[in-house]
DNA sequence: AAAGGAAATAATTTCGAGATTTGTTGCGAA
DNA sequence: TTCGCAACAAATCTCGAAATTATTTCCTTT
């Protein structure tokens, strides 16, 4: 007889990890929010040090906050904190695009317009959408597989893997500060002005792409222009 | 009767993490090689458990590489990664100083300037001593503060937490490649120069001096030209 | 002698209980 | 009512053994 309960099937570290992480993307715990190791542990069906390797591996990656004896807590969503994520999300994926652009071939070229492709088809889909949450685990995918396409091309493990945790970071910040998991229609024609700029060779333009993909934050702060229709959290 | 050891007094997490980070950084262990957590576990007299969770600590933060079911290794230090990591610290380290000096007011020029006259002192006293080894932990502290300081005034606490961890993994793979412990001599005029840029309020040329401190890596590939006495490791 | 495989060895990973620390509640005094 | 403090409750943290998995050794087979 298992009493374990009817959750994911296999429960290893790296399954956990993922599907808390997907929760956490998908803004299923509050921000601020305590991650209690003992709910999680019975939740899974592991132990508490199994639980703690975890959490231990999602607060280096910025999922969760870790105070010593205080446990683990789901980083507050502050409008700061986002500005300072976009900021290093711009300069490593401009960065990532300029060396991409200098160093792809055309296999790049095929990759990068594959990726879009993805991404657009749900995206187009998403605005039409009634269920916007079932459509968040895969449009995130798409997403970071877009972003990390652009910069596969630049030489560097580094920056790729830098700019993975800003992702994965600023998608967390900005479903706990916006309604909608964070969706907003404009975003189809933002990826394709950069994937143009990137197909077309023009580092500078590419740069400004991807700036003004991520300019709406600044209209967030003023409560009177609504954004695509969203809101900011209260 | 304690049948423990004669190592660091206080065992706590914070302190082992500090201590194995420390002679990582001095390269006490060989690149490559693995580091076994049953050994480090009695070296320091805690559970296999504690040790577990500061080798991943360790990981996370760039130190180590860990594998499934293989446990934890100290990251090979190829010149690849150590450009890859470079080119990281001279973007951040730009942009957080172009930053700070746009909103540094005349208490970051007082910290900066306290930082660099006990990173120069210690250089100097360097220059001629007899055991170098003595002095490498306060050197990287004193080296830390004063990159540290420089970018404290850009504003964002994001960057500063990445750039610190540029920075201990540029260390821990210089000291795998040469020799030396990864001191020149030449860091002392460098320093200098990467200081006054700051004060004049001059970003360009700031960036320019920071791109200078670490292009001696450039010359390191041809074994005829020696920097400063180093060599690279064979 | 080389290659393959099985047993032996050595490592990592998981577990659940106990020790330690933190947070909370209730009581009494100012 | 407010503050301090002590006892209680709930959480984290550590531990060492047991289970699992990788590695080495050595014997068999080709």
């Amino acid at each position: 007889m298992e009493d374990r309960y009817s959750g994911p099937e296999a429960s290893d570290q790296g399954t956990i990890y993922n599907d808390i992480s997907e929760r956490l993307a998908a803004g299923e715990f509050a921000a601020g929010s305590r991650l209690k190791a003992d709910d999680l542990r019975k939740h899974y069906g592991v132990s508490s040090s199994t639980m703690r390797e975890v959490l231990f591996r999602l607060a280096h990656n910025g999922f969760a906050d870790f105070e010593e004896q205080r446990g683990f807590r789901v980083p507050a969503a502050s409008m700061e904190r986002m500005l300072e994520v976009r900021h290093m999300r711009i300069l490593l994926e401009s960065e990532g695009a300029r060396l991409s652009i200098a160093n792809g071939d055309m296999e790049w070229e095929a990759r990068l317009n594959a990726a879009h492709h993805k991404l657009a088809h749900i995206e187009v889909k998403m605005r039409t959408a009634e269920r916007l949450r079932e459509h968040i685990a895969i449009w995130t995918r798409f997403d970071w597989e877009f972003h990390e396409t652009l910069v596969s091309a630049c030489g560097s493990q580094l920056l790729q893997e830098m700019l993975k945790g800003l992702f994965f970071r600023y998608r967390q910040l900005l479903v706990g500060l916006v309604t909608n998991y964070g969706f907003r229609s404009g975003t189809v024609d933002e990826h394709k002005a950069i994937l143009d700029a990137a197909l077309e060779r023009d580092p500078a333009r590419c740069a400004q792409a991807i700036c003004y993909h991520y300019s709406f934050l600044d209209d967030l702060d003023q409560p009177e222009s609504q954004v695509s229709g969203w809101q900011i959290r209260r």
